[in-house]
RNA sequence: GGGCGGUUAGCUCAGUGGUAGAGCGUCUCGUUUACACCGAGAGGGUCGGGGGUUCGAAACCCUCACCGCCCACCA
């Protein structure tokens, strides 16, 4: 076999991989397999979507998950599939249309300009599928799902069908939140309040009754001036009592309007006075509606001031005529002053454009299942994690309003309300040629919420229904993941009436928000945004994977630094060299048997931080604290294995002795092998690669069992020979340091003298010497070191640094400071144990403990004293 | 206005009652045959402020400050 590269090249090894595991089939999900389930439902990407690092995380995440429970004997469906995003696309598309052909939507109508999204659609569409899969996703792509397939669409119209028969979905004339951009309604949910900069300005209205008084009203909104109905104050505002009843002028288009008073009107607020203006706000209708106001709306579904009593203003945008109102009112001396002021906004999250309160005749859904949406969680059906999401998630359905569902776009589901006349026929086909269907389509996410189960055919959701986890960001926790569980509760798809059949996912797992360095989100107009393909070209699918899940702690943002993702290129081309160590020493064996006999200490040490490792995974993995798994991965290789074992254990490798380099190499097999086997889930390509070269398994590593913990015998023994192995670690600590401070080069063979009375040692002196890149470690129990020689004091005893030409002075200077150190630590220790409440009440094995440490400053510090006051003569 | 996170080394973050940690960056040494995408060593922190609980607090409680999110009809 040739000797594979010193450098890993991910380019080389992860598309064949992934070839290979698609031809083999190996993420197709059975669901006839006697095998218990495992599923997840990919949170569907935008059908014109690219990749993004969010979309990395969360996918990761979900591989992860899959790729275990794979390991584990577990029949994997992982179901990938998009979202048609309507609004979205239709924006896009239109924007693309905008600038090519100089068009509008309307220019084309409904049918050509569909017949448009599909050619896009057909264009840029499922790009994103291709990105996962170079990320190395395991979905089984032969179940690919799509909101607008002809079986989801059915099953979209059947729901709305339904729902409407039992009442929760009705149409009515209400207020809602308009996108002037768009030209659409949209959902509460999709409008984000956003602080803006603007004037407060104070107009005076003259009443009618009192020629020469005035009125005076603060607004940020003049421009709406004539749709105002009433002016309204606080019905205990004695500054205005005198004036309920009467009537005052309506600056512009000027009319009379009543003046009245409200509960909700704030006194302290501006004047105490609100103009009421019920076509363009939400508490001015409420108000409208208590007394019975007419509705005057002035403006035009695309944001422009519809009033052709005032010229000036009529056609004008709303921005423009806000100002040209303020300008008006002053030429007239009815505004009295502009305050700068700033309050909060709200805008469309779709078209960042300010939403405009509008009433509007619409579809509404009245949501079934709240209560028993609460208990789920609160109960634990459905577990949070991190927990602190069920309180948000409390909090929304608590206060959870009429969802408006209708869109006024073209792009989606059709909604299946049939028009002739007067009359309205909810159902799915058409009752017949003279029946006009409904023009608008349904919130996206009015057919994503069902994605949990009308992903699935009958016999697929008998096996794989519920899913046993969700992953995603936490901001569609509203949008998609409180309905999806609504719609699992009212339609039942779990086939049983036993609510734990229904429920959408058993786990919810939050992931954090990717940041940039400067803690800001993401965006494509701040360009902060690397492009994943890009680091994937760079580092590998692997190396990004690892990179990113280790700075990925739960339920936190994450600040995103490419430094990140290089340490986890860094990390698997560690990995690759440390198994070209072990291929260069003759074949691998694929069941290593560790012969507890001739097992050196090295050995027993790596095999116990190997054991701790596995636990600490473990536990890790049931919290879902990803960023654990990988650094106790990356520690345990890395420093454990590489720094420690591997250079210990050469010692043996080296070894005349076959028996010997046998045993080393068989601890180094039973170490790589379940390293590649615990990382397989973050790094698929190179554990897979490695597993291959080193032969550890006759299939793929994809099903091979997760390693278990390696039996070591009596806990006496084990724990005396992990401790000799420390002691000799803090002794190479120790010996390097003096070598460092006595400026030998790193590459200068040194010498050491060590002074112990452990007999044992001398057969690792060898071991000792390789570690402190020394030609000799001898050793010596009465050594008298000549004055000035570099020592140290360790665990097994005292190590002498052999040098010519000793520095005395500056030797004595190096103890002094080495002996105030352990006086000041002594010092605590012995503070902490002449407190008598300390030796009562702490624990036994604390107190304990710091006896020993007490014991053990005490004999270093000796030791070191005395060397010192020899060096004073 | 309500709620939720966060504040630990220059930077990014681990660390939920018992001697303050990692990686990066910095400084010194090094091409010692797995690895310079590397190895060895060093320096660097009164754990945001103040109170409390405890023998003992970075951790638990209270409070304040600042940063960030979410929710809420102050025009």
């Amino acid at each position: 076999m040739a000797e594979p590269s010193k450098i890993y090249d991910p380019k080389s090894v992860e598309p064949k991989w992934y070839a290979r595991w698609i031809d083999d089939g190996n993420f197709k999900a059975d669901p006839r397999s006697s095998k218990p389930a495992f599923s997840i439902v990919i949170p569907p990407p935008n059908i014109t979507g690219m990749l993004t690092l969010g979309h990395v995380l969360n996918n990761t995440i979900q591989d992860i998950l899959a790729r275990r429970a794979r390991m584990q004997g577990f029949e994997v469906l992982w179901l990938p599939g998009m979202d048609h995003a309507g609004i979205g696309t239709q924006t896009a598309v239109e924007k693309h249309l905008r600038k090519t052909e100089k068009k509008t939507r309307h220019d084309y109508g409904r049918e050509e300009f569909l017949r448009r999204v599909l050619e896009w659609q057909d264009k840029h569409g499922g790009i994103i599928v291709e990105q996962l899969k170079r990320l190395g996703c395991s979905c089984d792509w032969s179940r690919q799902r799509y909101t607008l397939d002809d079986a989801y669409v059915q099953a979209v119209q059947e729901v709305f069908v339904d729902l409407h028969k039992k009442g929760f979905i009705y149409r009515g004339r209400r207020m809602i939140n308009w996108d002037p951009a768009a030209q659409t309604a949209v959902s509460d949910e999709e409008v984000v309040s956003k602080p803006q900069k603007g004037n407060l300005y104070f107009v005076r209205y003259e009443i009618v009754e009192e020629p020469g008084r005035f009125l005076e009203v603060a607004t940020t909104r003049p421009e709406t001036i004539m749709a105002d109905v009433a002016m309204a104050f606080h019905p205990s505002d004695k500054r205005y009592a005198d004036l309920l009843g009467k009537h005052a002028w309506r600056p512009l288009a000027r009319e009379k309007i009543p003046i009245i008073t409200d509960d909700v009107i704030d006194p302290k607020f501006g004047t105490g006075v609100l103009k009421v203006t019920p076509a363009h706000d939400n508490v001015d209708f409420e108000i409208g509606t208590r007394h019975k106001l007419p509705i005057v709306d002035v403006l035009t579904p695309n944001g422009r001031i519809d009033c052709p009593a005032v010229p000036e203003l009529h056609g004008l945008d709303r921005f423009k005529a806000r100002e040209k109102a303020a300008e008006m009112l002053k030429e007239h001396g009815l505004l009295s002053k502009t305050e700068p002021y700033e309050n909060n906004v709200g805008f469309s999250d779709r078209s960042d454009v300010p939403i405009e309160p509008r009433l509007s005749e619409q579809w509404f859904l009245r949501y079934p299942k709240t209560n028993e949406a609460l208990a789920v969680v609160r109960d634990h059906l459905i577990r949070f994690f991190p927990v602190h999401w069920e309180k948000v998630y409390a909090q929304w359905l608590e206060n959870i309003r009429d969802w408006c569902i209708s869109r006024q776009v073209w792009w989606g589901h059709r909604i299946p309300a049939w028009y002739r006349g007067d009359e309205i026929r909810v159902q799915v086909a058409s009752p017949g040629d003279e029946w006009k269907q409904d023009d608008d389509t349904l919130d996206t996410w009015f057919s994503s919420w069902l994605w949990a189960y009308e992903t699935m055919d009958e016999e697929t959701r008998k096996k794989f229904y519920p899913t046993s986890v969700l992953v995603t960001a936490p901001d569609i926790i509203f949008f998609w993941v409180a309905r999806m569980i609504i719609a699992g509760l009212e339609f039942k798809p779990g086939n049983s009436e036993r609510v734990e059949d229904n429920i959408p996912f058993h786990d919810v797992f939050f992931t954090g928000l990717i940041r940039d360095k400067q803690g800001r989100k993401m965006s494509k107009s701040l360009g902060n945004s690397p492009d994943p393909l890009v680091l994937i070209d760079s580092y590998g699918a692997d190396g990004l994977r690892f990179g990113l899940m280790r700075i990925a702690p739960s339920g936190q943002d994450i600040a995103f630094d490419e430094k990140q993702i290089e340490e986890g290129r860094n990390f698997a081309t560690k990995l690759w060299n440390v198994a070209r160590f072990r291929q260069m020493h003759g074949p691998s064996s694929a069941e290593p048997k560790i012969d507890m006999n001739q097992l050196s200490i090295y050995g027993v040490e790596v095999l116990a931080r190997l054991n701790e490792t596995i636990d600490s995974i473990e536990s890790a993995y049931r919290a879902y604290e990803f960023n654990t798994v990988a650094q106790r991965l990356y520690e345990f290789v890395w420093s454990d294995y590489c720094d420690w074992f591997v250079e210990a254990a050469k010692t043996e490798i080296f070894s005349d002795d076959e028996a010997i380099k046998k045993s080393a190499l068989s601890v180094m097999d039973l170490v790589l092998s379940a390293v590649a086997r615990l990382l397989h889930p973050f790094m698929p390509h190179i554990t897979e690669e490695l597993w291959s070269l080193l032969q550890f398994g006759k299939g793929s590593i994809q099903f091979a069992m997760p390693p278990m913990r390696v039996k070591l015998g009596v806990d006496a023994d084990l724990a005396r020979k992990r401790e000799l192995v420390a002691a000799i670690y803090g002794t190479v600590q120790a010996g390097r340091n003096l070598r460092a401070e006595a400026k030998i080069s790193s590459n200068k063979k040194a010498q050491f003298i060590l002074r112990t009375d452990k007999k044992e040692i001398e057969r690792e002196l060898p071991t000792l010497a390789r570690l402190l890149n020394a030609d000799e470690v001898r050793l010596d129990q009465h050594h008298k070191p000549e004055p000035g020689v570099p020592m140290a004091v360790t665990p097994l005893g005292e190590i002498f640094l052999s040098i010519s030409g000793a520095d005395t002075a500056g030797e004595r200077d190096r103890l002094d400071k080495e002996v105030a150190r352990l006086e000041t630590e002594l010092e605590t220790v012995v503070n902490k144990l002449k407190n008598k409440s300390f030796v009562d009440r702490a624990p036994a094995a604390v107190v304990e403990e710091h006896r020993q440490r007490q014991k053990n400053f005490s004999e270093q510090l000796t030791k070191l004293k005395q060397a010192r006051d020899s060096l004073s003569g």
